[in-house]
DNA sequence: TGTACATCAGTGAACGCGCGTTCACTGATGTAC
DNA sequence: TGTACATCAGTGAACGCGCGTTCACTGATGTAC
């Protein structure tokens, strides 16, 4: 009835799923340029030469994290900007989205946030496309509403870029507050119940009220650019 | 008729600056936690087991370079802000102290962004200890004429914040445009003539342009915070 | 269905290499008298 | 000023260790007939 992938294939992709979910582990207290092709397969339990069969070498493991991290974030932008009904419901839902990655998926995120500037050049260009493809979507998702307003596109691009650096440092500053989440399970969103494996719930909804404040502060600036 | 230190504690201390020069120069192409002890004493000319009567370890390096990269920059604040003849020389005057800091001094940027999530305890605390001093002397400038206009402390803070992580995020952005400086000596900020060295001066142009707008836009919001 | 051959993910041993750390040392600098 | 001793920044050799990479291999899976 369905197309399964041969016996073969799916040992081979399982073990590469392995690969890199013990590289995602030992990434959450090391970064990339000092994370060993031997650490990780013998976490996996293979043969350091079994690496090969799947990746050139580590930075190549770590641009396929990069699309895992952030590939799936396309069309995420789109379905929260779906549903504005007025700023401060649209700040709400976007802040929610971001604690809610960053509590199902901390390790990813934490990478993101240790290699976009760490010292593999291939890793940081490819997270840097990532994240320059996900304005380009929250310009898109602003500019019919703007541009009937009068701004010209590149201040949409420019308010755009914004949005997105105060996520990416919205979701970090979550990091911080919420050290680590030893029970997460790679792969899977953990529950997201409130309180529950996080550091500190108290700094955890401080880092929140930040965010929004912020957030609202910069869609005031937005409300009154070229008109204020 | 002065005081000067004796011939053996200069000849400590400068090689003491060769370690730190040596090491921040080879950060420019790795992270912290990559770099290791015989490259940095092969660069100086000395014997390996020399770090020691320096360093406890590399980690000990690291935060002896965040001293030196952030430590410095304590009053700077306090400098540009009482100069503050309205919103946009403010931001002016900002923008071009950040561009000037990236322009002479790129290798310890470079070393504090890569280092602010990396992989290195002590140095990714020692960094967000001076950003949250650095941030307390904005909300102090902020302060007076804030309250004034009826702003509690948490909003100030909140506002000193974005400013603080805005210029983080604009100093990363203009290494970016501006890729490398090879030339420049550590130490000694460079010429800093306009163009000179700089990787693509267009580049560099746009993202203070891009930098300026998003600061007005800020100073939007927090003009009509509370009042509109 | 059964057989003969091809593919290829993972093995395990071997290699040369550079690493961090230790140690007793050297010899210039500092100090007490 | 001169002498005798103390200090200590830097030396150089040695150590055990884990690294990335290579290679011929094995044996389960896939394929052709």
């Amino acid at each position: 009835m369905s197309h399964t992938l041969g016996v073969r294939q799916a040992q081979k992709q399982k073990t590469r799923r392995a690969l890199l979910d013990a590289g995602l582990r030992l990434l959450e207290d090391q970064s990339l340029s000092s994370l060993g092709l031997r650490e990780v397969t013998r976490v996996v339990g293979v043969a350091p030469a079994a690496f090969y069969r799947h990746f050139r070498d580590m930075s190549d493991l770590g641009v396929a994290l990069v699309e895992e991290s952030l590939g799936s974030l396309h069309g995420v932008v789109r379905v929260i900007l779906a549903e504005r009904d007025g700023d401060e419901q649209l700040i709400d839902a976007t802040v929610e989205a971001v604690a809610e990655l960053v509590r199902g998926y901390p390790a990813h995120i934490r990478f993101i946030a240790r290699e976009r500037h760490g010292g593999v050049r291939p890793v940081r260009e490819a997270i840097a496309a990532e994240l320059s493809r996900f304005a380009d979507e929250v310009a898109e998702a602003f500019a019919p509403q703007l541009t009937a307003e009068g701004w010209s596109p590149e201040d949409v691009r420019m308010l755009a870029e914004l949005y997105v650096d105060h996520m990416v440092m919205t979701a970090t500053a979550f990091l911080e507050a919420q050290p680590s989440d030893p029970g997460a399970q790679p792969g899977e969103p953990s529950e997201a119940q409130p309180g529950e494996g996080a550091g500190d719930p108290e700094a955890v909804r401080r880092v929140a009220a930040t965010a929004r404040r912020q957030l609202l502060l910069i869609s005031l600036g937005r409300r009154h650019w070229r008109t204020g």
